[in-house]
Formats: structure tokens, sequence, C-alpha cells
DNA sequence: TGACATTGGTGCCGAATTGGTACTAATTCG
DNA sequence: CGAATTAGTACCAATTCGGCACCAATGTCA
């Protein structure tokens, strides 16, 4: 016997997350009325021959108004819990977008990311799901890049990883490790930020490095 | 306008991983005769309300004869590359099967990672990324642990560090970084594996710990 | 039976990394 | 001008890392 596909309904769900006033901020849509929930991530069922990115993208632009650079897969969810369109199988993509960038459309707002409105539990498990992907990848993925405007500050960048990574950084260290990385390069160009000494702005740009990574880290979670 | 969901076809498509003689090996089953290529990976259509990992868990067993202890989501493929069924949607899921468990059935085999033989093309992309998970996860997920059986020796354990990594470690490091860990703890049996003074035992059993982590890594690849 | 090969496990030490404090630099405010 | 504020760096003690060497326990083989 061999195998054989069925037909199921799908739900592209997106986190769109952006850094909104030191917290971490996801945009959500207002429901129809009627609905169990007033508010709801943005989703769509992918049209046909859509890439999973695309819709992402197309359903980011319905609410935010701005086409997204980044995404992160977060995964496919088909627990039994209840979602806004009752699909069975929803996948989660985050969707990453620079601080300041984007007005979210009429009917969508920010909310921060510790003090969400009820959802539907599908969606809940979606934005924490979404959030944990996130900080995990932090030191995988150019994440905190993607949460920052083209050119930023190293105090800006390292606000990103504090938020993210949900505790202090050593100012020296942190920009020791960011200079051996060779991840940013500086610009010719300074921000002067009110009050202080103007910052020097910085750009993402990755240089090949070998791999010369050192000793296993054992960060598992005790679950 | 609010969204509908619509319908489209979904395929589980499941990368059975294990240590196999210094390698990582994939279980593959051979296909009906006929098919563009002869070997796939175990994959279904999820039955109506069963969970992802209840479909992975059922897939695994039909090929390999047991049930799977552990999951890691690989992520939903919606490329435009060919699926053996055609189905719109992959979803990739990672089986860990300790070394030396289970027995492939008839039309099952293991194949080194690094020797597959021609596979459809989403398969072919569904098992680099779920190789690139597993590997990308080793120090944040029990990855390692879930491909020994239940009590294992330290040079095991480094031994599949290593399969994973791809790179030597070194021993003393290894060990008083395991041992920082507190992820696993002795039993009091013995293992003689032929010639060379016996090993100890030791089980996977993370203890509460403080999350005392230090400083930042910046681990990107240079994409 | 006794050297030797082989694998397991640990101690030590120089080198590299880390994180804290304190310092200098450049700007705004009053 | 001086105080306040933010950026960026220098130094240094403490920790961690990685290489080497060593000891331990077993099987092999002469």
């Amino acid at each position: 016997m061999s195998p054989t596909v069925r037909r199921t309904t799908l739900a592209v769900d997106v986190v769109v997350l952006s850094p909104r006033s030191d917290t971490l901020a996801v945009l959500l849509v207002r429901t129809a009325v009627g609905a169990r929930e007033r508010w709801s991530l943005p989703w769509d069922a992918p049209q046909a021959a859509e890439g999973l990115e695309e819709a992402a993208a197309r359903i980011t632009t319905a609410a935010l108004g701005a086409a997204p650079a980044y995404f992160e897969q977060v995964g496919a969810l088909c627990d039994g819990r209840r979602h806004p369109g009752d699909a069975d199988v929803s996948i989660g993509i985050a969707v990453l977008s620079p601080a300041g960038d984007g007005i979210p459309l009429e009917d969508a707002e920010w909310f921060p990311l510790a003090a969400l409105p009820a959802l539907a539990p599908r969606h809940r498990t979606v934005v924490d799901r979404a959030a944990a992907v996130v900080r995990q990848r932090v030191d995988q993925s150019p994440v905190a890049f993607r949460l920052l405007p083209p050119t930023f500050t190293l105090s800006d960048l390292q606000a990103v990883y504090q938020l993210l990574l949900g505790r202090r950084l050593h100012k020296a260290s942190f920009r020791r490790a960011l200079q051996a990385s060779y991840l940013v390069e500086p610009t010719d160009e300074w921000r002067s930020e009110g009050r202080g000494r103007p910052a020097q702005l910085f750009r993402y740009a990755p240089k090949k490095r070998r791999g010369a990574r050192r000793g296993v880290r054992f960060d598992l979670f005790s679950d």
C-alpha cells in the first residue's frame, strides 16, 4: 500500500516582530465582529502556486503596509487547538521588521509580547513558539540585524540582543566578540542622539571567516 | 475581506536518523515500480484528527518497526519542487533513532547521509534541512542523547557529538563541559568493549541548573 | 606470567577569553 | 565653563580552554 495525499485546510499564521520602546512587539489585526476573540495574528491560506514566504510577505504587507525583508520559520502546528479559521494545520512564520519600519494599517496594532490580548489558542501557541525560535536563533541567524535599520549604532545592536536574550550584556565583551565575528563594518556616518557623544553607524556586512569554533556548549534547557 | 481556508494536499516526510558505523544514516523506503526514483523518504498524509508527531510516529513504525522516542521539526516546505506524491506542502520531521535500535522492514534500508541514492527533489531538500537542523540544535536540544541507547559511555557520547559537529573534540574539555552541565549521571554499571579499560555507563538525567550563561557568541554562518 | 597494546579517565599548566572597573572622548544643557 | 550623558577603550584579575602527559584497567600475545 503506497501513501496517498489527502486534502487538508492550511493556514499561514504570521508573527510580525519588531522592537518597540524597550520591548518586543507583535502585530495583531482586529477580527470580524462576532468572532470569539477581538484580535488575531495576520493569517491567510496560501494561494495556488505560492511559496510559504510569498504568502507570508503578502499577509504582512496587508497588515503593515511594508514588504518584510526577513522570515524565520516557526514550524507547523497541528494540535487540536482552535484556529480562527478552523484550519487543520497552521504554519507559523516569524517576520522581522526593523524598529520603526512600516505603519500598521487601519485594523492592525502593535502589542508588547508580554501584554497580548486574548487570542485563539492556536495563535497563542504560534506566538510563543515564534518568540522562542527567534530568541534561540539569535546567535545563529542574523535575527538581531533584521530588527534594526540598515545602519545602526553598536548600542542599538546591543539593546536588541539584550531584548532578545532577556539579560544584560557586558559592553566591552559584546564589542570584542562582534569584532571577532566580522559581521559588521563601520560606515563613515555618525549619529547624534540628543545628548551624549555621537555614535558611529555600522552596517551588517558579514564576511567569510574560517569556522574555527571551539568547545561544545551544553546549553540545554532543563525541560 | 477576511481570510478563508483552502484545501491543500499535505505530506509528512520523515527523516529517520541514526548513527551507523561512524556516519549518520537515513532510513529510505523502496518506491513502487515505475516511480521516477527507486527510493524515497517514508512519508504519508496525516490522517484526520492526527497530530503531526503522531503521524510521524506511525510512518516511522511502518518503516522501522519501532516507535520513535524523539522528534525534531524541520519545517514546512512549499517550494515548487517535485514530491513523490505531488503534495503541495511537505512537513519535514526528523526522527532520532538510537544506534542499533529497530530493524528496517522489508522495503526499507539505511543509507549513509553522505551517499544517498537519487531522491525526488523535495525529499532531497527535506533531508538536507533535517541534517542541518539536527546539527544546529546539538547544543540546545538533547539530540545527541536520543541517538544513543538509554545508557552509554562518555566516549560514545563524544563520538556522536563529533559525528554531528563534524570535527574532533578535546576529551578533557568535553568532559569538563559535560560535568558542568549536569546533564548526565553515572550508573554503577561498566561496559567492557573488547580490549581496553572498561568504561562507566552514564544515563541522560538533566538536572535543574541556574541559567548562568555568559557572553554572546556570534556564530552566524557566512551565508 | 609478564611485557605491550588499547581504551578510559584525570591532573597540570600555559594561553586565550571573559567580565569588571575605570578611564578617556565627544557632545548637550544650563 | 562645568555637569551630565552617552560612546568607546585600556587594563587586569579570574576563569576557561586545549594540549600534553600521566595513571588505570583490561585483553593479547609471546
